[in-house]
DNA sequence: AGTTAAATATTGGATGACCGATAGATATAA
DNA sequence: TTATATCTATCGGTCATCCAATATTTAACT
């Protein structure tokens, strides 16, 4: 019935404060409009950010300058600042440096 | 001047949300005492949590029953709960779904 | 006993992440 | 033009994370 992912965030520790470094993380792939983005993350994280979710954080990492979005007809399609692309270098050096050896580990059963 | 570290939390997005993830996945290797617990997240992510970081947290994975504290001297030592086991396997493998893609992406540099 | 240091603990408050509900804007179809 | 669907956006509120400041407990040392 539920069919829409295979995972699902955890009770024990459901891991907010991810979703800008994932924002930021898809965009240095390619420019993305907003439900773009929400549908890709539900794809790797297994639920989708609603509106309510997506958008807020859209604001304030444009107002922040770490991307701009430009309008095309119904869409925006954000995209990385020269800023952005530095702080997401930045984010997942820490990132790597921090959670590395907890993917390593899981990797080998 | 700063010797603490060689990694700090970047500014872009600062990863809140993953305290609880880090403990439980620490207390998987050995039972550890709260100062024990800062000083191995310190050495990972680049900053040692507080007191009145940790402790607040220890005492809701407590309540909730994912670990347990057992007072020796000085040092309440915690260890996972049967149900800490189990939630903390369940968050590593949504944890490698989720992020996994970055974290091989960013290791072939 | 008194002192010191380490570990534990609580409180108050700030911040951010997140969602539900709602509404406006735009393109396409009827 | 009207209807429909999609995308974007805002508002109000909840919850968790996190820290600074402070206090308490315990062990070890003098």
């Amino acid at each position: 019935m539920n069919n829409t992912t295979e995972c699902c965030p955890p009770e024990c520790c459901d891991m907010r404060g991810m979703l800008s470094f994932f924002i930021l993380w898809l965009l240095t792939k390619e420019p993305m409009h907003g439900q773009k983005i929400a549908t890709e993350i539900a794809r790797r994280r297994g639920t989708k950010p609603t509106p309510g979710t997506i958008y807020p954080a859209l604001k304030d990492l444009n107002e922040r300058e770490l991307i701009k979005g430009e309008k095309q007809g119904k869409k925006v399609i954000y995209s990385l600042t020269d800023e952005g692309r530095e702080g997401i270098e930045e984010a997942c050096e820490y990132f790597c440096k921090a959670f590395g050896e907890i993917f390593e580990e899981y990797k080998s059963r």
